[in-house]
RNA sequence: UGGGGCGUGGUGAAGCGGUAACACAGCGGACUUUGGAUCCGCCACUCGGAGGUUCGAAUCCUCCCGCCCCAGCCA
C-alpha cells in the first residue's frame, strides 16, 4: 500500500524454481522452509531469508512456505525462542498455515533413517575421542585416516547404537559417523557424526532422548520428509550439499530437495551474528535483545520500523551469491519512504528554547489549523493552540549566524509553521553563564496561518509549541550502534567492540511536545516535523509521561551545508 | 601446489555474444508554510588482470591475481 508495486523480484534462485516448474520437475509444486535453531533471536538478516522463502511461496501458486524448528542441539535450545520467532515472523507479515514443525518431531523417524544406513554398513558406531576425532580428520591439505572403530561389524555397530539412545553410555564415550571417505578434499565427507550422546532434556521431547542427531543428516531429512522443493540456505553450506545429497542417496527416499545457497546480509554499522549479539547484550551494550539499536526484528520493532519497510529492503538488496555489505543508508531510505507518507506530522521541541512574543496579548489562545499530513489530505486536520509563549527548536535560533543560516536570528522575521511570521526583537541572556535564555519577538496578526498579505516572503519556517499547552516527554535519539562501517576493522589486539559507538543512544528528558500527543499509544508512529520519524516506546511508556524513539531522522540538508563548511574555512561566518 | 564459492561505479545489483538497467549514497538545479517530500539533471568509453576466439566479449576459452567458506560430538 504504501510502496508503489513494483515488479516480482527476479534473482537466481527464482530463476531455478521457475525452470524446475516449467519442467515439471515436482509436480508444479513449490515448498519452501525457514528453519531457524530457536537458539536466538531473529535479526535482518534471517529477515533475508524469510522474505526469499515466504516470498517465493507466495509468488506461485502451488507455493507453501514451512517454519520448521531446527532444534536438535537441545544445549542451546529453548522455547523462548521459539515463542519470539514465531511472533517476529508473523510480525514481518508471513504466515506458515498449519504447516510449524519441528526437527525434534521426525527423531523417531531418524534414528530409524540411522539404523537402515547401519544395516547397509554406511554407518558406524566409533568411539574415539573428540580429539582423537579431529586428529584423525587430517588437514586441509591432507588426508584423514580410517578409525579403528570403522570396522566395527553391522551387528555390534547396530547393538552398540541402540544401547546409545538407551543411555547405557556417557556424552562423548560414542558417536554414530557416515562411513564415506577419510580421504576426500571435502572435509564434510570425511565420516562425518550424525550422533552424538547428551544427557540433556530438550525443550520438546524431554528426556526422551540422550542421542541427538547433528545438523547435516537431522535437515536433509527433514525436507525431505516435509516434501521440500526447493532448500535455500546461505553459502557456508555450500560444502555440506554433497553430504545432504549423500544420505539421501542413501536412504532412497522419495524426495530429494535441490539445496540452493545465496550470500547472507551484511549490513554497515552493525553486526549480524547471534553471537556478537549475544555478546552486546550480556556486556551490556545493549538493554536487551530488543533495545531499538539492535539490528533484530524486535530491535526494528520497538525502535518503530514497520514490516513493510523491511520488505521492501529486502526486496531491493537482491539475492545473489557474492559476499557483500548493503549500506544501512537503505534500510534507512525504505522506513523513510513508507512514513512519509503514512505518519501524521506533529510538532515537537527536543531542546526548547523560550520565545515571548511581546505584541501578542497575555491570556490570549488562539486554535490554529494545521494538515496532518501534506502527502496525504485524507489524513485529515487538527486544532493546536497558540499562545504568548512558544518554545522554539535551540538549533533554530544563532545570535551570529553563519552563512546560509535562514532560521531565526535577531533583525529577521522568520515563520512559525501553521501560526504567524515572527521578528526577532531581541534576546535574554542568561547572566551566570552569558547564553541566550529568551528571545522577544513581534508578531504580524496579519500572517495569521503563516501567510502574508502582502507577499513578503520568509527563508525560515519553524516548529515550536505553545508553552502553557505542552505536554513533557522523553525522546531517545538513536544513532547507529557502531562508529566504523566495518565493526570488524580494528587495530591489532581489539575485537569489534573497540568500534562501539559511545553515542548511539542520547536520552533528552524535557522535550516539549504538541497536546494532541497526549494519550498516543505505544507503537504510534509520527513525524515531528523538520526532525524525524519517531514511535511510542511500548515498553517505557506511561500514561501522561510518553517517551519517543527516533526512528529515523529526516534527511537534513541544512546539517550537510555546516558540515561543509566546517572543512572549509572560506565557509566561515563573517566577522 | 586440498576442496568449494565469488570478483560489474562509493554501496547493493541487472546483464546470459550485439556495444554497461535500476536503486541507495553523492553532487548540481527547480519547487516548497517541513533546509522534509516532489521534480529535473550529473555520476562505469568500461566490467579484478593479461592473453586468446569472434565482424563484435562484462558475457566464450586460457593463465594469473584478490576475497570468502570448510579441519564442532554447533547450525
Amino acid at each position: 500500500m504504501s510502496a508503489a508495486d513494483r515488479k516480482a523480484p527476479s534473482d537466481f534462485i527464482r530463476d531455478i524454481v521457475r525452470e524446475d516448474l516449467r519442467a515439471n520437475k515436482n509436480d508444479g509444486r513449490v515448498v519452501t522452509r525457514f528453519p531457524p535453531e530457536p537458539n536466538g533471536y531473529l535479526h535482518i538478516g534471517h529477515a533475508k531469508s524469510i522474505c526469499i522463502n515466504f516470498g517465493i511461496a507466495l509468488e506461485n501458486k502451488a507455493g507453501v512456505c514451512h517454519l520448521r524448528f531446527d532444534d536438535t542441539n537441545p544445549s542451546k535450545e529453548s522455547t523462548e525462542y521459539t515463542e519470539s520467532i514465531e511472533s517476529d515472523v508473523r510480525w514481518l507479515g508471513f504466515d506458515w498455515g498449519s504447516h510449524l514443525y519441528y526437527a525434534s518431531d521426525y527423531f523417531g523417524k531418524l534414528y530409524q533413517y540411522a539404523v537402515e544406513l547401519i544395516e547397509d554398513g554406511k554407518a558406524y558406531v566409533c568411539s574415539l575421542t573428540t580429539d582423537e576425532i579431529r586428529e584423525y580428520r587430517g588437514t586441509l591439505t591432507e588426508p584423514g585416516k580410517d578409525s579403528p572403530y570403522r570396522t566395527r561389524s553391522i551387528e555390534e555397530n547396530l547393538d552398540l547404537f541402540e544401547r546409545m539412545r538407551k543411555g547405557e553410555f556417557k556424552a562423548g564415550s560414542h558417536v554414530l559417523r557416515a562411513k564415506i571417505d577419510m580421504a576426500s578434499p571435502n572435509l564434510n565427507m570425511r565420516d562425518p557424526v550424525f550422533y552424538r550422546i547428551k544427557h540433556e532434556s530438550h525443550h520438546r521431547t524431554g528426556d526422551k532422548w540422550c542421542i541427538y542427531p547433528m545438523y547435516d543428516f537431522a535437515h536433509c531429512l527433514s525436507d525431505s520428509i516435509e516434501g521440500i522443493t526447493h532448500s535455500i540456505c546461505t553459502l557456508e553450506f555450500e560444502d555440506n550439499r554433497a553430504l545432504y545429497d549423500w544420505i539421501l542417496d542413501q536412504l532412497k527416499v522419495n524426495c530429494h530437495p535441490q539445496q540452493i545457497e545465496f550470500a547472507r546480509l551484511n549490513l554497515s554499522h552493525t553486526v549480524l551474528s547471534k553471537r556478537k549479539l549475544l555478546e552486546l547484550v550480556e556486556g551490556g551494550y545493549a538493554s536487551g535483545w530488543d533495545d531499538p539499536r539492535m539490528p533484530t526484528i524486535s530491535g526494528f520493532l520497538r525502535r518503530g520500523y514497520t514490516p513493510e519497510a523491511i520488505r521492501n529492503f529486502c526486496e531491493r538488496i537482491g539475492v545473489a551469491k557474492s559476499n557483500s555489505v548493503v549500506d544501512i543508508a537503505l534500510l534507512e531510505h525504505c522506513i523513510r519512504q513508507d512514513l512519509n507518507l503514512r505518519a501524521p506530522r506533529v510538532m515537537a521541541v527536543l531542546r526548547p528554547l523560550r520565545v515571548v512574543i511581546d505584541n501578542y496579548p497575555e491570556g490570549k489562545v488562539e486554535q490554529l489549523d494545521a494538515e496532518n499530513n501534506p502527502e496525504d489530505p485524507s489524513m485529515g486536520r487538527r486544532k493546536i493552540p497558540f499562545s504568548r509563549v512558544v518554545y522554539i527548536e535551540q538549533d533554530d535560533f544563532r545570535e551570529d549566524p553563519p552563512e546560509k543560516f535562514f532560521r531565526l536570528t535577531p533583525g529577521r522575521e522568520v515563520r512559525l509553521k501553521h501560526a504567524y511570521y515572527v521578528k526577532c526583537e531581541r534576546v535574554v541572556k542568561d547572566k551566570g553563564t552569558g547564553q541566550v535564555a529568551e528571545v522577544h519577538c513581534r508578531y504580524d496578526p496579519e500572517t495569521r496561518g503563516g501567510w502574508s498579505q502582502d507577499g513578503r516572503k520568509v527563508r525560515g519556517t519553524l516548529h515550536w509549541v505553545s508553552a502553557t499547552h505542552a505536554l513533557e516527554a522523553e525522546v531517545r535519539l538513536y544513532d547507529h550502534l557502531f562508529t566504523k562501517r566495518d565493526p570488524y576493522d580494528v587495530e591489532e589486539g581489539f575485537d569489534f567492540k573497540a568500534n562501539i559507538n559511545p553515542n548511539s543512544l542520547e536520552k533528552l528528558i524535557s522535550c516539549l511536545v504538541e497536546p494532541t500527543l497526549a494519550g498516543a499509544r505505544p507503537g504510534t508512529r509520527y513525524q515531528f516535523l523538520r526532525q524525524g520519524y519517531f514511535c511510542v516506546d511500548s515498553v517505557d511508556s506511561r500514561d501522561g509521561a510518553p517517551v519517543f524513539n527516533r526512528i529515523v531522522s529526516l534527511r537534513d540538508s541544512w546539517a550537510k551545508i555546516e558540515r561543509a563548511q566546517k572543512k572549509s574555512p572560506l565557509g566561515q561566518p563573517k566577522p
